[in-house]
DNA sequence: CAGTATACATACAGAAGTGCATGTATAGTG
DNA sequence: CACTATACATGCACTTCTGTATGTATACTG
């Protein structure tokens, strides 16, 4: 076969690596054959091992392609005190819902990695990294609470930490229950004002006032 | 080999599903072989596909030996009108946490069926099964709610449906990611306070008020 | 422009797992 | 008390996938 140019070789690569996507969101990881990757792409296995260690590394690069809802939600909120930080990690939150809703290469890749792969030592590098953008996710909410707790005099009704672990299993579950079935509800909207209704618990009521006014 | 007695050969079937609970926790469901299996359960594949199909109705028959946590929230609450619906709704999310972090046998199923298995349209019976708990638990949240505003006099801040969705997202959630790291948090009591929190931000304030001051 | 490394395609050997066929000893059964 | 179905164990053929070795044409490099 003709040898292709630099160029040519990293297209090669990231054809492998959108194959690897839908494939592996079709049949899962574990079902698909490393041939299944490279026909869907149109190339032959040597092509993969040329790029990649084995399966476990082409999945890891899949993964470090894109930035999953949950680191994003992290990155958006970057502008720093612009605002109340309530209100910034509601819209990171809003971001992560609907980023996951709009592009398509992060639902797959999400969805493979939440229903679409099994969590088994091999995979560890994923596995850590996971927790490890979970672990900053909730000390970021952490801290946005203490935050605003400081700014007012109200205290929270529950600890910050805690509100930070229920707010992240809260977006969690949304992103996770609307990948198994999305014609269930609208994630953004739907998913939007469950998130202020669990502000709103944690005495925040304003956000969602205004929320449900402009709604 | 010695032929055994029917109530040997049921015990067989039942070290067969043990054996499989724990491997398939351990290594993943794609990455064990019916051989893992029958080693682990002291006999040879013989016995399994005496007593199974594949490994597909060995899977199967191992979901159904069990209630899932959130299947058990809706038949816990079969105590009917005995008090306020949200009241019921409440105690079965919790029996739901409770369970799963007391009960080894259903923390392995659910970790099994939540992380250690692809969802692949070949084991659709459970994913059916899966999605049409959820659909139940939405209902009957639902329908609590409902009641509850027929009850007293106001509305809630978000319909009912959009309320129940996020209800039982926040539990999802937080068995999901407990289930991730049994250490990141108690699963019953920061669960418990978040799903407070998330029942005062829907107006029912003074569950989290008898909470607060009970704990 | 010759030489070398690159970017694959192809071929092959080996492991591993599945499904079934067959063996077999005993628990039930009339 | 024969005898048949049961409850497995064992062995085998077959497929499937992996990892690597090898072939090869061309892009690059001095």
């Amino acid at each position: 076969m003709v040898r292709r140019s630099k160029a040519d070789a990293l297209a090669t690569r990231h054809r492998l690596l959108d194959a690897a996507e839908h494939v592996f969101q079709a049949q899962g990881v574990s079902r698909t054959s490393l041939n299944d990757i490279a026909v869907a792409a149109g190339t032959t296995r040597g092509a993969i091992y040329w790029h990649f260690k084995d399966k476990a590394d082409l999945f890891n690069a899949m993964m470090d392609r894109v930035t999953l809802p949950m680191e994003e939600a992290l990155q958006c909120a970057v502008a720093p005190g612009a605002q109340d930080p309530v209100t910034e990690i509601r819209a990171a939150m809003l971001a992560a819902l609907e980023k996951t809703a709009t592009d398509a290469q992060t639902r797959r890749v999400f969805e493979v990695a939440t229903h679409k792969v099994e969590y088994v030592p091999e995979l560890r590098a994923v596995q850590e990294r996971h927790l490890r953008a979970r672990e900053a996710c909730r000390e970021r909410i952490r801290r946005a609470l203490e935050r605003t707790v400081d700014e007012r005099g109200r205290p929270l009704p529950v600890p910050a930490d805690v509100a930070a672990i229920g707010l992240h299993a809260l977006v969690n579950g949304l992103l996770q229950n609307w990948l198994l079935d999305v014609a269930a509800f609208d994630l953004v909207d739907t998913g939007g004002r469950a998130i202020d209704a669990y502000l709103a618990g944690l005495g925040l009521t304003w956000l969602a006032t205004t929320a449900n006014e402009t709604a």
